[in-house]
DNA sequence: ATGGTAGCGCTGCTA
């Protein structure tokens, strides 16, 4: 089984690009974040031409999951079970099954900075994403949360430690926050597979080429269950993806993360 | 060749 989850910063504008990945990569599913489109509007019949079902919630303005796949799709689901419609509006979360696993698809706050409510909101939103895997989930079966995750889990998950102090994503409530994530029954796929840092890094800043010059975080992630990650075969980010290539649109400031497992 | 925000949507916000 491959899976690919990609934060692609707008489908309207990265369409061609997230067809050419299909295409290259092949996954069986996939997870995008960040799609920007309204559920009316979501492409649904190019993805079916291509052989995926597909799943999507978006309001059309910001944020947007998408679950697409090629070995079923079924029970999708937005946003939290026990929601009273927040969380739905802000279309963060989707879930579905998926050949036998269960997808979540994640778009966790950015919170902006520590001293602002929307820190505030990341945290209890993530707080709330743990209790929805302690009351829909389980974690001896087969199950994969993946996505943007707003959070580098470790100082050898940022170019360097020292140009991100004060600054979200590396604080230690959102470390905590995800450590609650993991203490449930997920496994990080990617340090599961490879023990160390440096990244390997899945976002770099558009400004001041921060691509070019390395200076980037590992904040997409793939939490995995033990039944799937003891499959694991590789975990590894697509780079080519966030690179200009022949394209004529900007890449996404996110690269690819592609999982394979037995 | 020698780079180096981008998208949304219309002015500034969000990331």
């Amino acid at each position: 089984m491959r899976l690919v989850t990609w934060n692609i910063n707008s489908l309207n504008a990265r369409q061609a690009r997230v067809e050419a990945l299909l295409g290259e990569l092949q996954p069986d599913i996939c997870c995008l974040q960040e799609t920007k489109i309204a559920d009316r509007s979501f492409p649904a019949m190019a993805f079916e031409a291509l052989g995926y079902e597909s799943a999507h919630h978006g309001n059309g303005r910001w944020n947007g999951v998408a679950i697409l796949s090629r070995v079923g799709l079924s029970e999708a689901r937005a946003g939290f079970v026990d929601d009273e419609a927040d969380s739905i509006e802000e279309c963060r979360l989707l879930q579905a099954n998926c050949g036998g696993t269960r997808v979540m698809c994640v778009y966790v706050p950015n919170g902006r900075s520590v001293d602002s409510e929307h820190y505030a909101a990341k945290l209890t939103w993530l707080a709330r994403l743990r209790d929805e895997l302690g009351r829909t989930c389980d974690p001896t079966t087969p199950l994969v949360v993946c996505g943007d995750f707003n959070i580098a889990p470790g100082d050898d998950d940022v170019f360097d430690p020292a140009a991100f102090v004060g600054a979200t994503h590396v604080t230690p409530q959102e470390r905590a926050a995800l450590g609650d994530l993991l203490a449930w029954g997920l496994v990080d796929a990617q340090r599961h597979v490879v023990p160390c840092g440096p990244g390997p890094f899945t976002w770099w800043d558009y400004r001041a080429g921060a691509f070019h010059k390395g200076e980037g975080m590992r904040i997409d992630l793939a939490l995995c269950t033990r039944p799937v990650a003891e499959h694991l075969i590789e975990v590894r980010v697509e780079r080519e993806a966030r690179k200009k290539g022949t394209f004529d649109v900007a890449p996404s400031d996110h690269a690819p993360l592609v999982l394979d497992w037995q």
